[in-house]
DNA sequence: TATGAATGAGTGTTCATTCAT
DNA sequence: AATGAATGAACACTCATTCAT
């Protein structure tokens, strides 16, 4: 019976669950990025889902669960996508290079998430427990690696601390995405999306390779 | 004995009275910093400057006035201090490392004004009204002037947007801080706000520089 | 056993839900009545009802909506009762005796209800939108007609503003009601009831009657 | 020196005290008058009278003093022409129609007055203490005496309350000037004033006078 | 799963009043 | 008398969260 139970509940999960917190993810970003955290009503996601309020909470801890979500599912796919970048290049200025160009795409895809991610999710450091932070310097790491990678190939200066260089990288991209969001440039072309991510590229590597 | 009582409240009016802004403001400042703008109450606050609770309602007109307040003062300080040095150096160069150093060791001087101004007021901008919007676009077109000049010298690569140059050395020096916030760090000595300043200028200008 | 619970909240189900505005509307008018408007707390209407504090907001847009409530509500009926006397009856001379006669009625039946009409809503200008004036005022228009309907009829003087007539009537039986209420005579028979109500109708008919 | 001190405070007094009174108390009824009781702040009455708000509460107990003073003085005038009228004039028929001309004549002369009289002191009727009841109720007494002296002439009906007839003569005149407020109508002719007055004297004389 | 009525702690803000000068 | 900085009690309203149905 338990089983039956859990087949049961397993299997509504399969087929119903994951399309609603979808839904309600999704939801949620746009209302946090248009009204910010803590001006976010969880009556207005729930609206902006076009469900009951109340069944947030079944698919959600609270409100703090939603951007928590957002976060580790947003920060897993950029994750993801340095990790393959990694695999799949083998030069560390051709790996800069493409995190750089993939997070202007992202901006370009879904500025809204990046917006909650800029100034809901990491501006908010009183949120993160242990858990998020380790996502979140974990990747950090990941992108020192490449820098250090770099550096033992002879390519990068090598009395540049890896860790500050990442964070030069990610800082400046954020930065740039950041004015565009202020100035309400929520749109842009995927040509602006590759200038920016060239001078960026240009900038950074230029700053990290061994003077040529 | 009535002199004496005199004296004393002379210099109790020199330091209450006329600086009674400057308490409440530095008292939210530290406020904020502990427990972030939403988690503040307004009372924390005026207890922390140790005056009642409707006082603050006589300076400042309510909470975000507060954070206004210290926004307008601490990015007018760094407006001035990037004045001071596009006056006083000649090398675009010099004063891009002196910017850079002038952000690092305000950190190590007052970490909690730099927590409050990259955590809390950062995500008010997006609620900003055009006359701060313009205090503070207006300081990165100052930057980037500095990278046009440099351009014009022909010591700065030609082909970058200044703009977007001056948003990469701001947005490398505040992820960097960002850094240490979350990962507590909130007391740096001399050595590594020096140091730091050193890593973030080597890419900023090796990357700006024509290849030499 | 449990066919008696569940008799008992279907009881519980008829009185409380359907009947919360009811429930709530009640309250308010006690403790207005009590307190006066702006000594009312909504806290103590809320346990007046019996309901937690922010119930109230469920119902009611805010502490105006409930005084607002109260008037559409009271006043109404006293428009429906006006309606229905100039339906039923034909001499205008009825009419008018029957109005006065509902409105001390009214009191005698629930005087805290005609305690918070008199002094808090009618001495309320300043609420008064469009809305609530014009159900307000409309009224007068009718007990107006009943005026110049005697007019025609030659039943009345013909020389009177009938308008102000409506009012005279109407301020009668007002004040005598205020007096009883600040008297704290909040308890009245039925044969004062009547005894009023022959008094002011024989004021107020003999004056607007043509001289016999 | 207490002597000269005590001279020098009423000789102040004296001169001065009365017409600072007399600048707050009007610019209390003008404030009143916009904004009702409630909506008022003390710091608006002063600031309409021009002195520092610290000041009224030297003139007066608190804001209720105002508005009770406001009450004193002005239901004192009314009190007082009353005890002309009845003094002056013989008939009470001339009587009731001198005191309905002056009500009509204050609100033309002064409509702030008499709408802090019926808005805002009525409300506060309620909870008036015993010697404000008492001067409030002591002129309806004088009123109800008129009506007393014209029964035992034989001019008015004899079987009429003479309280109720009364509170009916000034219900009316109250319920019209209401009306004018509630339009907004502040601004009323000599010749509407002198209209309403006939119009209502007929009603009240004719209800009162021995079928002639 | 889905609903939305019910709960009540939490807090920004107002403003009458006091009082040192 | 005059000022206005200082006080702090008071309260309407919001909204995250729970829970009966």
């Amino acid at each position: 019976m338990t089983q039956e139970k859990n087949a049961t509940s397993k299997a509504e999960q399969i087929i119903e669950s994951p399309e609603k917190t979808e839904l309600i993810l999704d939801a949620a970003v746009k209302v946090f990025a248009d009204k910010g955290y803590y001006g976010a009503r969880v009556s207005d996601i729930a609206q902006e889902a076009g469900i009951a309020y109340g069944l947030v909470y079944h698919y959600f801890k609270n409100k703090e669960d939603l951007l928590i979500s957002i976060f580790k599912s947003r920060w897993g796919q950029f994750d993801q996508a340095v990790r393959t970048i990694m695999e799949e290049k083998d030069d560390p200025r051709l790996m800069i290079s493409s995190i750089i160009s993939f997070l202007f795409h992202s901006y370009k895809n879904n500025p809204k998430v990046i917006e909650v991610m800029i100034l809901d999710v990491a501006k908010s450091t009183r949120f993160f427990n242990g858990e998020n932070i380790k996502q979140f310097t974990d990747l950090f790491s990941l992108m020192s690696d490449i820098v250090l990678r770099g550096q033992e190939q002879g390519i990068f200066k090598k009395d540049l601390d890896a860790k500050l260089a990442a964070y030069c990288l990610y800082g400046s991209v954020e930065r740039i995405m950041l004015r565009w969001l202020l100035e309400d440039k929520k749109i842009i072309t995927d040509q602006e999306a590759r200038s920016a991510t060239e001078m960026v590229t240009t900038i950074i590597l230029s700053g990290l390779e061994q003077n040529g």
